[in-house]
This record gives structure tokens, sequence and C-alpha cells, in this order.
DNA sequence: AGCACGCCGACT
DNA sequence: GTCGGCGTGCTC
């Protein structure tokens, strides 16, 4: 026989697989996708992948022998693998990073030092740092992370190995599993009660104990139990409850070998008891586009569906699902933010039951195995699994064995990107080449379509299909521009409304119809100034001015989370008169009381959805009318349906279209089309008013004219010309120290060698607008590629450059960090 | 990402 | 003369 190897993936930043041998013992069961313990370096243990088994011996290396497998069948299926191959070419990252960003923390293991004592004693006198570890041990403290955190600068490594060759202590290396399966007791018949007439006896028995003889009768039509001759279980929890029966008496029936307890494993994923409905029909602009989509994937792998707000999407989606469903294929939904989709997720639970997995960032780590497993599941056992999964973008990585379709809702959304760690990825992207990997259908959705996707689709490589009807008679809202200079200066102004949407929300208040505003900032002022000096606070780690926060008396910075009391006298000169200064959410909603004194307000942005429930408690005030104003961020902006908004108000339109990134435009439009579709209610036409200084902006009269189509060709022609996407590729380099002469100089350097490489078109380095963050200046690099040249061999010649620059000593402590497609 | 090895300055 | 700082490079 010859001898086996095994290629892993480990979870570290590194680029190659690592090669270890499989001990006879473990050949039978191991196989790519599975992990298994080994031991890398001195003494590190991880829980590795398994990528590949081959019989070749690697030369002149000494191997390692695996230690254990941890799985019984893979957790990852082979052709899962093309995707993170891809991914790590594509995003410039290791194959280890893309295993980190994968697998949900519970399936990732890592080993922990523990230190212990030996009990040994000794006459050798100790130095006082050993003594004190010593000591420490002595306190049961065993994790070394944990020793050296609370001995701090007392705590020597020096002193550690001088304990360790003394034996007086010992480390071993402890992995622990993160996953554990939930467990509950159940009951059921004792085996020994096999019919009805042994129950009976047994119950016969139970004559002189009236309670337990109540319990039994009650477990039985608890459970009907031999109604239709089988063994029925029932949890403790469920038996017990609301009947006044005690734990102990199961017990005593358990001794009485009437009824039996035991552990079973159960689900952490609360499943509910779902009325299942049938799926809705479609109205004729529907039909015609869900027919359209189906010719559409006829010939194009992509299909993009441009449906304006309150078109019914979802319903179109429901309808394609079903069908792959019927295929025996799965389907991945992907949503920009689980938050914002409670109303999807009752949809597709009615409509689809428990073949429906959630899957986002808010379920904690044991949760999110389940959903793991569950969605491999259905390789196995399809009537088990998950055939259709609701995620965000991490749900791309789920083990789908069986893909048939995938959609993207709200692609143009930008959170779909990963901005940090590296992967740097998009999942809309990452959704398409999913989609042709696997022979699945990819249905990219929006209002407002990025550019990107409609360049695509215009270009004929998506196909292309519209929506732009709304449901049920609603109309499109009527958008008024209502100038803020002017009313500053005619002193109109009531406080921070314009006449016209003070006017317009007066007389919607009277009608009992609600109103939406929308402000980009949290907060109450995004700064402070000093009314004698004109001292601005700025925090000390990031170069921002800090945001007081009125109902914390804090100032705080929104990039590190430093905030301190806000001060009675100016820091600088002493002055107490200190100013606050623009608008955030918080002093809107200060104001809006003010204003109207009998409006129920609410207000959502990051300050008031912190706990767990609270964004979904403010969205059901709304929806059961106990809220007249809603005063928010881009929050408000998403995914919400409101019936009874006839108004919605955007305080400043300005800092959207002046924002300086080549995506300001695009970015404005989405934004205020988004808010604007919140506006309207059956048969009424709903109101939205922009509040801007500019209301001569080209692209406020394109906003008000609601013509998407003209706004991306006036956009287009921009982007041609000055070289972006979707005509360009972009790549973004950050170069990142805490000193800002090393920024410089590596940075310079970096850019004159991508210089070198006369087809790239290097921009920069510039500062970036918040140019140091939690202590690190940074500066950036944008690299704008040529489409015709070959992406792969490009983003090798620029990783080789950054390589090159982080190896000079000089630079040695720079974080480079590359962003492909950045946004 | 750790962790060891190796080269330089502050101390008994 | 040593202890301990951190910079460099390897880990199957």
């Amino acid at each position: 026989m010859p001898e086996l190897f095994a290629q892993v993936i480990l979870p570290l930043s590194l680029h190659d697989a690592y090669t270890y041998k499989v001990p006879p013992l473990l050949e039978r069961d191991i196989s790519p996708g599975k992990r298994v313990i080994v031991q890398f370096g001195k003494k590190k243990i991880y829980a590795a992948l398994v990528l590949s088994l081959s019989n070749n011996k690697p030369d002149d290396i000494e191997v390692k022998e695996v230690q254990q497998i941890l799985d019984e069948h893979p957790v990852v299926l082979p052709e899962n693998f093309k995707l993170w191959h891809w991914i790590a070419t594509y995003y410039c990252c290791t194959l280890g990073d893309v295993f980190r960003a994968a697998l949900p923390t519970g399936l990732k293991l890592e080993s922990k030092s523990k230190v212990f004592l030996t009990g040994i004693e000794t006459e050798v006198k100790l130095s006082d740092k050993e003594d004190l570890i010593i000591r420490q041990l002595e306190q049961e403290v065993s994790l070394l992370a944990e020793l050296e955190r609370k001995l701090g600068s007392e705590f020597s490594y020096a002193a550690l190995k001088s304990l360790m060759s003394k034996k007086l202590i010992y480390l071993e290396e402890k992995v622990n599993a993160k996953y554990k399966p939930k467990t509950e007791t159940f009951v059921k018949l004792h085996p020994e009660i096999d019919s009805e007439q042994t129950l009976n006896e047994k119950a016969e028995s139970l004559k002189r104990a009236k309670k337990q003889l109540k319990l039994l009768y009650h477990f039985c039509s608890a459970t009907n139990a031999f109604d239709n001759n089988q063994v029925l279980e029932i949890s403790k929890k469920e038996l017990l409850h609301g009947t006044g029966f005690s734990p102990g008496m199961v017990k005593e029936l358990d001794k009485k070998k009437i009824l039996k307890e035991y552990r079973k494993q159960v689900s952490r994923i609360e499943e509910e008891k779902i009325d299942q409905v049938s799926i809705n029909l479609l109205n004729k602009y529907q039909e015609k586009a869900l027919a359209e989509i189906k010719t559409e994937f006829a010939s194009k792998q992509v299909t993009l569906i441009h449906g304006i707000t309150a078109s019914g999407k979802t319903e179109v989606y429901i309808h394609l699902i079903d069908e792959i469903l019927k295929t025996g294929k799965q389907a991945l939904y992907l949503v920009p933010e689980i938050a914002l989709t409670t109303q999807i997720i009752h949809r597709l639970k009615n409509v689809f039951g428990n073949k429906v997995g959630i899957y986002h960032s808010r379920l904690n780590s044991q949760e999110r195995v389940e959903i793991w497993e569950k969605t491999l599941q259905f390789q196995q056992e399809p009537g088990k699994g998950y055939q259709v999964v609701l995620g965000t973008r991490s749900a791309v990585f789920l083990p789908f064995s069986k893909l048939g379709l995938i959609i993207v809702d709200e692609e143009h959304e930008n959170s779909f990107k990963q901005l940090d760690p590296t992967p740097r990825y998009n999942a809309r992207d990452m959704a398409v080449i999913l989609g042709i990997q696997n022979n699945a259908k990819v249905l990219l959705g929006s209002a407002t379509p990025s550019y990107e996707s409609y360049y695509n689709a215009l270009a004929g490589k998506y196909g292309l299909v519209n929506l732009l009807k709304r449901f049920s008679e609603m109309e499109l809202p009527e958008i008024i521009v209502s100038d803020l200079k002017r009313a500053y200066k005619r002193k109109e102004m009531r406080s921070i409304l314009t006449p016209d949407l003070y006017e317009l929300m007066e007389s919607a208040l009277e009608k009992n119809e609600q109103i939406i505003l929308f402000q980009n900032r949290r907060g109450y002022s995004p700064y402070v100034e000093c009314f004698t000096c004109g001292h601005i606070p700025k925090c000390s780690n990031c170069d921002v001015s800090l945001t007081y926060h009125k109902y914390k008396r804090r100032l705080s910075c929104h990039y590190c989370g430093f905030s301190y009391q806000l001060p009675d006298k100016c820091d600088e000169c002493g002055s107490p008169e200190i100013k606050t200064r623009g608008f955030g959410t918080e002093k809107i909603e200060d104001e809006i009381k003010h204003l109207f004194r009998n409006a129920r307000i609410a207000r959502m942005d990051l300050d008031t959805t912190q706990t767990k429930d609270a964004f979904s408690k403010i969205v059901k005030k709304l929806e059961d009318r106990k809220t007249d104003i809603l005063i928010g961020t881009q929050m408000v902006t998403k995914g919400l349906d409101f019936e009874h908004v006839s108004v919605v108000g955007i305080l400043n339109a300005d800092n959207l279209i002046n924002f300086p990134d080549f995506r300001a435009h695009e970015r404005a439009y989405q934004l205020i089309s988004q808010v604007s579709g919140r506006a309207g209610r059956k048969h009424k036409r709903g109101k939205v008013v922009i509040q801007t200084s500019q209301p001569d902006h080209p692209l406020i009269e394109l906003i008000q004219q609601q013509d998407y189509l003209k706004a991306l060709h006036i956009q287009f022609e921009e982007r041609k010309l000055f070289r972006y996407p979707p005509f360009f590729r972009l790549l973004k380099i950050v170069v990142k120290h805490k000193n800002i002469d090393t920024v410089n100089r590596a940075a310079n350097v970096l850019a004159t060698l991508l210089r070198k490489n006369n087809k790239l078109i290097v921009m920069g380095p510039e500062f970036p607008l918040i140019s140091r963050i939690q202590l690190w200046h940074q500066k950036e690099i944008w690299i704008k590629i040529d489409k015709s040249l070959n992406l792969d061999l490009v983003k090798s010649t620029i990783e080789i450059s950054v390589k090159n620059v982080k190896q000079q000593p000089s630079n040695s402590n720079c974080i480079i960090n590359i962003d492909v497609d950045p946004y």
C-alpha cells in the first residue's frame, strides 16, 4: 500500500496548502472536506480542512501526521472548493482567509495553551516574577492568555520558561469544541409497557398514588398513547407545562418503570408551527415579468429584474423558487440585511414551511452551525435538510449540493460587499460566479440597479426584465424640491423644515397619516464648536470631529468608539460657550417634538436599534399606527413597507450629492428613490420633499423626474471619460501605519513601483477622507485597470509589488490591504 | 497568526 | 558580562 498524504487548509493567512501524512488507521475515514486536527509549528493545534488527498510524498519536507478526523461527513463539499479558489485569486487573498470567512465560528477550532502546576515542591529560591506566576496559578488561572492578561507587565516568558525547566509547571494545548449539540429531556412510556393491557395493570398499581395516576393520564392524553399503535414521546418541559405536576413526579414514575426519561438532541432553531398557505396568484404585470425571466434564463445565466418599489418583486421570486424546488434543486435568496426583511421571512415560511433556513450574522455561532449542517443534510436526506436558504452575504459560503437558483434582492446595496477583514468579497458578484460554476440561474433584482449590473444587461451579458408598474394601483410619489437657501434668506424656516415640508406634515397629521423624515447622520450634532475661539473637539485616535450625543451628554467618535463627557468649558480657551453644529437624528427628534407637540415620534438609527428587538419594535409601532413621525438614517430606506405613510422628507440632500466619491450620484439617486418609495398608499399619491440648497443641481432634476435611465446614461458618459466602473476595473490599496512618515514613505515607494507597469493607471497615494482611524494613519492608492488587460496577471504583479514594499525593512510594520472592486 | 531565533542597548 | 527589547522568517 502506498502512503497517503492530505493537503490541508489551515485557518491562517498562508498561501499554500500544507501536507500531512495520513496514518493507516485514519486512511479509511479521511476524505476531502472533512476537518482534521493537526499540529502546526512547535505546539499550535488547529482544525484544518482537507483539500485533497494524494500518494505523493513531498520532497525535502518532514511531514507531521494527521492527529484526528473530526467529521463523519465532509462539512464542505468538494464542489464548494471551486468558489473558494475563485475568491482567493480574484480578491487577492489566501485559501486560509477564505476558510476563515466561510465556515461558521462553531466549526473552527484553535488550541489554547493551558498552564498547570506540577505540584512538585522546590527548595530553589524563585525570582519575584516566577513567584507571581506560581501564586496566580494557585488561584486557578490556567489559560496562558489569561495569565498574561492578569499579570500585565509583571508577566515574562523567561520566568515561565524557567519555571518549566525547574519542572514546577507544565504547558498543555487544549482544543475545545465550540459546538455542542443541545439536548432536552424527553419522556415516553417505559419499554416494558407494550400494550394497553399492561398499561392498565400499571395504572392499577398506582391506586394509592392518585396524583401520579393523574400525571400518567395526562401523559397518555398529551401523547395519544396507543391510539395509533405508536410509541410516542414528549419533551418533559412540554409535558409539565402549566399542569402543576412537578419534575420529581416524572422521576418517580420512571423509577416504577411506567415512564422513561431520556436525553435527546434537539435543534436550537425555533421550529415555528406554521400554517402553510398556498402560493399567491400574480397580477398580469408580475405574470408577464415571470414569463420574461424564464425566457431570458433560457439563453442567459444571469438576469436583472428592474422592478420599482412596491411592484411585487418578492412574489415573482417566490414563484421562481417554487418552480426550482419542484425540480428537486436548492435555492439561495440573498438579502442585504436580515433585520429589514421580517416580512420576507414570514412569507417564505408560509409558503415553503420548514424547507426554509435563515442564515445571518445575528445568529449565535451554535445556531449558525445548525443551519450549515441542515444545508449539508439536503444532499443525504432531501426531506430533512434545507432546500431554500434566505441569508445575508455570508450565505454564499453555505455547502449547497444541488443549487438551481440564486436570487440577489436589492442587488445594488453596498452591504453585499465585505469591507474588512479579507476576503473583501462582494456577495452579489460571488453569486454570479457561484451560479456559473453550478449551472444555477441567477436573478438580480432592484428598484435602482447598480450601474455595473445594468451595464452588463445593456451589453447583453445579463438578461433584462422590467417590472415598472406598482402593485394595486399605487402611483409613483410626487417629488417636491424645496430650496433651503431661499427659505433661510426669507426667514421662512420652521426650525429645520422648509415651509413646503412643514405644511405637508401638518396636513398629513391632521388626516392621521404617517410621516418619515430622513437624515443621514446620527447623534445630536456632528460636531460642537467653541463660540469664542472656534475650537472643535476631535478624536484623539482618529482624524474626525466628535459627534455630540445629547441623551448621554457625551462627545463620541463614530469610528473608534472613543467618548467622553461634554466639557463645561472649551478645552482650549476655557470659554463656557460651546455651540452644537449641524443636525443629527437626535437633534431633529428634539426639534420635531417642539414643532408638533401632539405627534407621536420615533427615531430609528444605530443608537436606538442596538438591543435585539428594538428594530422590530419600532417597525411594529409604525405598522400599528402608534407612531406618527419616524425619524431615521439609512435604515428607514430599506425594505419597509408601510401603508399609511403619505409624506417623506429628506432633510438635507446636499451632503448626499456632494460626497467626494465617483459613486456619489448613483448612490444619492438610489437612496432618495428608495426613501421616496416609502411614500404612497392605495389610491393616494404620496409626497416626497427634498430639502436642498442646490435645487438646480442636475441630479436633483433627474431625481424629480424619476428617470433612472437618463441619470444612468449621464453618469455613464462621466464614468467613461474619467475611466471608472463599469468601463474600467478598480482596485484600491490601503497602506496603514501608526507613524505618518512611514505611511508616506511606503505608499510613495509602492506607487512608484506600480507605475513602472505603464498599462496601469495609478492614482495617488492620497489621504482618504478620514486619514487616521484608531491611531493608524492611512493612505490610499487607486488603480484603474483597462478591461482588456489580463486581470489575473495584473493582480499578481500588484501583489508582487506589495510584497516587495512590505519586505523592505523600513516598511516592515506597514499593513497593506488590497481591495478589489472597492466601494 | 504565533513563536523561535538572532542581533543590539540598559543594567547588576 | 547578561537580560530582555523587538525585528525576521518559518511553520507541512
